[in-house]
DNA sequence: AAGCCAGTTGCGAATGGATCGCATCTGGCT
DNA sequence: AGCCAGATGCGATCCATTCGCAACTGGCTT
């Protein structure tokens, strides 16, 4: 993955939107964060980052992924027991399964659960702003 | 609400199957756990303690409310940017609403989504041991 | 091409919720 | 009444995350 491919452009953009500078620090992690399939955690970020740029800072990582969350590209997941996670945002709504053995996390979207959410705040006269589902998971034996 | 109720008696019974002893800074507790109709943190529960037992300490009520989970006649959610909040678990299972304007948590119900959840960890060869579903909302306006 | 300076970095300290270690106390048994 | 495993309160500790600050630098300006 090159660091002009279309998905690290979007984040990179991103930040030019938030009226931030790109720096070598928050190039390598928009590279970094554009590469990851799984849900990283801020630390393993920083690991992955710092092959680009040694020295990068838990600081910094924090801080970039902390824009970009604000400007809405990548999603910052808070499961049970485990440090934030992030992944980029390019991909429609989704929620979460998380195998609770193994940490493995896995995505899926029903718009009829996404319907009934709607329904029940609705019903109470609300309007939702955002959600969180997450199914906590053991694999079935046999 | 006596120290006898139903609900206050439930959590002591708790307790004694954990094999710990009802001390005055536990039953304290239970009776305000029992009385609680709301979703406090565990620094509120203290507060409201500390007016039957002076004194009770943060560690005391944590500890206990570990056990009461342990034993799952209390539920413990971690909502949202706050510290986490405690609840009697004597209703059936439930998820939640949070107003994000005012903090007020709401319950709900809907067996068409708990069925939902079902059907989508079973499709992926999984079984759900538990899960959080949280509506974040707002009121409407109008 | 060199200068400038607001924005950025890395470090270490601070924060906040929750847990732990330990010396002292006490519930509830004998 | 006496005993002692278990409980308490205090302060220290943990962990993820944020903050303060002095030093550094991206990238515009001249």
């Amino acid at each position: 993955m090159s660091i002009d491919d279309p998905r690290t452009r979007k984040l990179t953009e991103a930040l030019r939107r938030a009226g931030v500078r790109i720096t070598r620090q928050r190039a390598a992690l928009l590279r970094v964060l554009a590469e990851a399939e799984d849900h990283p955690e801020a630390a393993e970020l920083q690991r992955r980052a710092e092959a680009l740029v040694p020295g990068l800072s838990l600081s910094t990582v924090y801080r970039t992924l902390t824009a970009l969350e604000a400007q809405g590209v990548i999603q910052r997941h808070q499961f049970e027991g485990t440090p934030a996670r992030f992944e980029h945002a390019e991909a429609a709504h989704h929620d979460h399964l998380i195998d609770i053995d193994t940490g493995l996390v896995m995505e899926f979207r029903d718009d009829r659960i996404e319907r009934l959410q709607a329904e029940i705040a609705e019903a109470l006269g609300y309007e939702i702003v955002h959600h969180r589902l997450e199914l906590y998971v053991r694999r079935k034996t046999g």
